[in-house]
DNA sequence: AAATTATCCGAAACCGGTTTTGGTAATTCA
DNA sequence: TGAATTACCAAAACCGGTTTCGGATAATTT
């Protein structure tokens, strides 16, 4: 049923190692038989096993990509314009994208020496890069080539492809100064990993750079859920200094700030402003839409791809890195400040009380209308 | 530096074969040397070559999965978890899952034939059937094993595993009606996919029980984005009949659907119902959120992976196939009818006056509340 | 004690390719 | 015309495993 080699080169009547030569484009094979063969193999639907080519070649023709589905909510969003990008860009070099999925960090990181040892892949892409990454260190006792997607301590050693992440929230904090916002809170994601502290320094750098005493920040981190950003934002609008603006280091927490304000009545984007990081698809359908930066997670995935094709096959290739900027998305979630932060903490004290009343005066007038 | 089994037989002293045979768990190899075989592997960190292992075993140990990543909008919301799940089965095998990206439906074909024949997979798992599904035929010539995530013709010669779309779209409509909808929508998705037909047949199934004639049924198909949704709901709402209900084949035209309603100042849940499929995230954060039902991709994606194990490790596995159901999520995009078609008509019509005077009233108590 | 049977393992074939080696025929050069 | 290249391809080795085959030794049976 399947025809191999040996099949293609008994119907030639020639041997098989000349017809590899011949596929392979070996100089010492003349152009007919060249010919004759390419002809045969198509017309047989001859295609070489890449089973049996990678036994010699010592390439497996894959790229390795290990996820944790425990981490859902954090890992999701991104992960799958971020898979095609990878597979659209190796396809050119005849690779596919294998991947496999850990139930536990110990796991993974078995799960990478495992695929490189036993030759399924003959490289890796590590998303979601943390600090000290393990998984870095298991591979560079192996050789394995690898692309990181952020970046980490020792960067000249590795290829890797990151946003500006740090130059994003810079912006981000810029533009809530520039707005009037003088009370601050930067809600942190996962703290292991290495994209929380640049984006935190983003925020740091801005405020330093605006040279004010007057601003006040509020850093917190592990704020990773639209439940975690919640409850954050609800005890923090509470207090006695309530921020008037929020910078989320993850969308999903963002859009638990959103909720929280309009748990208070408040209005995002007028009340409160609220900038969120990574451009997931449920921020333009959160009323208000989230003003976020989105991220190109397609092009992230095919750089990583080009990059990691160029570490297997060009040898002696340097280690490249890439920083890119990600496009701002002014949306509804932020704005001028109306209030400052004490004005902002009256008002919320006195809402309880003003919304008795309007309440009552809403629902007349809406009964009045219905008719 | 990357160990072989020549290497361990040396250091054992021992010939390659029986080494093999050894870690194989053959029976003609004594107990004590398939220890000391186990011992020295686990101590040098041998692990067999899964490429030279493929090689005479005929099996690449990987299961194949291809998207387009063309159709962005209609494939990324559910794909990555039904990796996650598809990767987490098949790893119980030491499998792994291939994936690819064709540019075109006819790359996309070319694709699974190139990786069957190349052996770089062993079977493949096929979501979003199609009627008369090409893949299928071209797999079928190749005693490519498969299995399918969707349904479609000649069911029984295949292993699939599927949503019962039929029955949940009949309690989406049975609901819709038992709320007193009797102008209802039915906005298709992806006309060559199978799963079109399943939803609308429980639609249609749903009102013939009913047993009334008093039901007014409009389907449209290919309404597959948010823009499709949007543009869609807005025509049939202005029209002179325009449906209290709708029933979206996806949630991305329900989303569409529901901005349109608020688009129109009416008040989706209350002026007009809506009705999605699939659960994906976006949902949860529309105001309001759409009531829709819920699938479990990863346990889809499980399932696939346990029926394609056992087609490829059981010799003369049946092919078998599953049906469940998912969970409606009853949230705020429906309820009780308030207006039939005819009163939902001259509302609309009507809406634009009270508007400008209702706005009016509505700045003047927000004022009067402000100070 | 001889014959038979189990047990265990080495040797060799094999899987489907790639790459090296070596030999023959055709060509070029002296 | 003979010698030296060159062009081309068959044969064989090799990659790292698996599997078959057969032989030596030990254990059992007669």
């Amino acid at each position: 049923m399947k025809i191999t080699i040996q099949d293609l080169a008994d119907h030639l009547g020639i041997s098989k190692g000349t017809v590899s030569r011949a596929l392979r484009g070996y100089a010492d094979v003349s152009a007919s038989t060249v010919e004759r063969v390419q002809q045969a193999a198509k017309e047989l639907g001859y295609q070489p096993s890449a089973v049996a080519q990678g036994i010699k070649t010592g390439l497996a023709r894959s790229v390795g990509l290990i996820l944790l589905p425990k981490s859902r909510a954090a890992s999701r969003p991104f992960l799958m314009q971020f898979i095609n990008g990878i597979s659209t860009s190796i396809a050119k070099h005849g690779y596919t994208l294998t991947v496999a999925t850990a139930q536990s960090d110990a796991e993974m990181l078995e799960l990478h020496r495992d695929l490189f040892v036993q030759r399924k892949v003959d490289g890796f892409i590590l998303p979601r890069t943390m600090h000290n990454d393990p998984r870095i260190q298991i591979l560079d006792q192996l050789k394995a080539p690898l692309v990181l997607y952020g970046q980490t301590e020792n960067l000249t050693q590795y290829s890797w492809f990151d946003i500006n992440q740090v130059e994003c929230f810079r912006r981000a904090t810029t533009r809530l100064l520039d707005f009037g916002h003088r009370h601050l809170a930067f809600l942190g994601g996962d703290a292991p990993l290495f994209y929380n502290s640049l984006r935190r320094k983003g925020v740091e750098f801005s405020i330093r750079e605006f040279d004010q005493e007057e601003v006040q920040l509020q850093v917190f981190e592990n704020i990773t859920t639209v439940a975690d950003g919640l409850e954050c934002a609800l005890r923090l609008l509470q207090s006695s200094q309530p921020p008037t603006g929020f910078l989320c280091a993850l969308d999903l927490s963002a859009l638990g700030v959103i909720r929280a304000i309009k748990q208070l009545e408040l209005i995002p984007g007028e009340h409160v402003s609220v900038i969120g990081y990574e451009g997931i698809p449920e921020g333009e359908f959160s009323e208000p839409s989230l003003t976020t930066f989105e991220v190109d997670q397609y092009e992230a995935g095919f750089q990583c791809g080009v990059k990691l094709m160029q570490l297997i096959h060009e040898k002696g290739a340097k280690v490249t890195g890439t920083l890119t900027m990600a496009a701002l998305l002014e949306r509804g979630s932020d704005g001028p400040v109306r209030f400052n932060s004490s004005e902002l903490a009256t008002f919320i004290r006195n809402r309880k009380r003003l919304l008795s009343s309007q309440e009552k005066l809403h629902r007349m007038t809406e009964k009045s209308l219905r008719n």
